[in-house]
DNA sequence: TGCTAAAACGAACGTTCGTGCTATTCTTCG
DNA sequence: CGAAGAATAGCACGAACGTTCGTTTTAGCA
């Protein structure tokens, strides 16, 4: 009971604090003395350091999810719920959800040539996200409101890659046009690649 | 003399490993050990950790010019040479340059929470690559080979975050078609800015 | 209220970290 | 060839690392 509670407290520091430094730098002792608790309490809830990293990737997954991808989930299917998930993923990335910046880009690049469970647990949360924006891609296909030529796993690399270059640009460059620059980019790509209702009976006249 | 070219030798390591490891996954008795020599002997060469990341920085820095930057300027200027700097930036990434991926991607992610010398380090190569970047991109503007509506930040921003979007998909999700897929993104956008000699004409006529 | 199990603690383990010294081995050049 | 100086090794240090252990505190229920 109390101990589930304590766990959360402390995954829900150990998420930021690995934004921060990293999940290789993020450090027991660190952590325990940062809320107040000894290392050996702290490392019993755990049992070893990777079990900490395994477990604070999943509590950064969740963070994600319930503060970016749910949110996003909920605006109509098809070409508005694509772009709600590019804004959503924008303003997650501006709001500083993770104190450091993005924690999945900054694992994605810190683990990958690292091999182990956490590498594979990082790709894997990748994996659902890219898998995430390529099913509103296709959706939004699906809809006949989207070039249906463009491969969705194309489209979802290129979105994928300008949140790399925001999150970039933010946090390292500390660029206050960061995140404007990124929705320039991915709304110029989304509105050449729109089927308006307009262009649609052009389409059907042909 | 001697002392010159083992600290070379020492860098040229320190540069792989830190790029596998991160840079402050780079540990001086790790390092040691790989060359078979003495910490304390490879510590000498540079005062403190820091130091030593400070010239590893630099070193990759220079393997980096002299790999990818320096042949793509050897392009003509204006659009020719914006494309050889995109497709020697994927051939860099292809031919994993740095073992553990691209130095700079990893370093940048890594330190962009962390204040001090490291950090503004790589922040001052990645602004250096982010200007040449511009640069090319504005001499194809001035030789009217690109569409001068477009902002050299703004499409700078775009061809770097493909950049990490690549690396990404290359070196964490190990898919074959990352560089095939980066590639396509960046022709495509580059294509529809393009002023070929026919547009120009009927530019003129207007 | 008193008992029991869970939770947290404090101290210590062996290892590795970065960093100093001092001695020894190599280079280099007169 | 031999001396001066640079380069490297050896050893030790304090601190921090992840981890283990036995003890003490606390929470939940009879």
């Amino acid at each position: 009971m109390k101990g589930d509670r304590t766990r959360q407290t402390i995954l829900e520091r150990a998420v930021d604090l690995a934004s921060l430094e990293g999940l290789h730098g993020l450090t027991i002792g660190r952590l325990a003395d940062d809320l107040g608790m000894s290392k050996s309490g702290l490392f019993a809830h755990f049992g070893s350091k990777e079990e900490l990293q395994l477990a604070t990737i999943e509590a950064a997954g969740q963070r994600f999810i319930e503060q970016t991808l749910r949110p996003a989930l909920q605006a109509e299917r098809g070409y508005p719920r694509l772009v709600a998930i590019c804004r959503a993923w924008l303003d997650y990335c501006r709001r500083d959800v993770f104190e450091g910046g993005c924690f999945f880009a900054a694992a994605s690049f810190e683990f990958d040539g690292r091999p182990g469970p956490v590498r594979e647990a990082i790709a894997g949360h990748m994996k659902n996200w890219m898998a995430a924006i390529e099913k509103a891609i296709a959706m939004a296909q699906e809809e006949e409101q989207l070039d249906p030529d463009i491969e969705p796993k194309q489209l979802a690399f290129e979105i994928n890659s300008i949140f790399f270059g925001a999150n970039f640009s933010w946090q390292l460059c500390r660029e206050k046009d960061a995140i404007a620059r990124a929705w320039t980019a991915i709304e110029w790509r989304l509105e050449a690649l729109r089927i308006t209702p307009s262009k649609q009976r052009r389409r059907a006249l042909r």
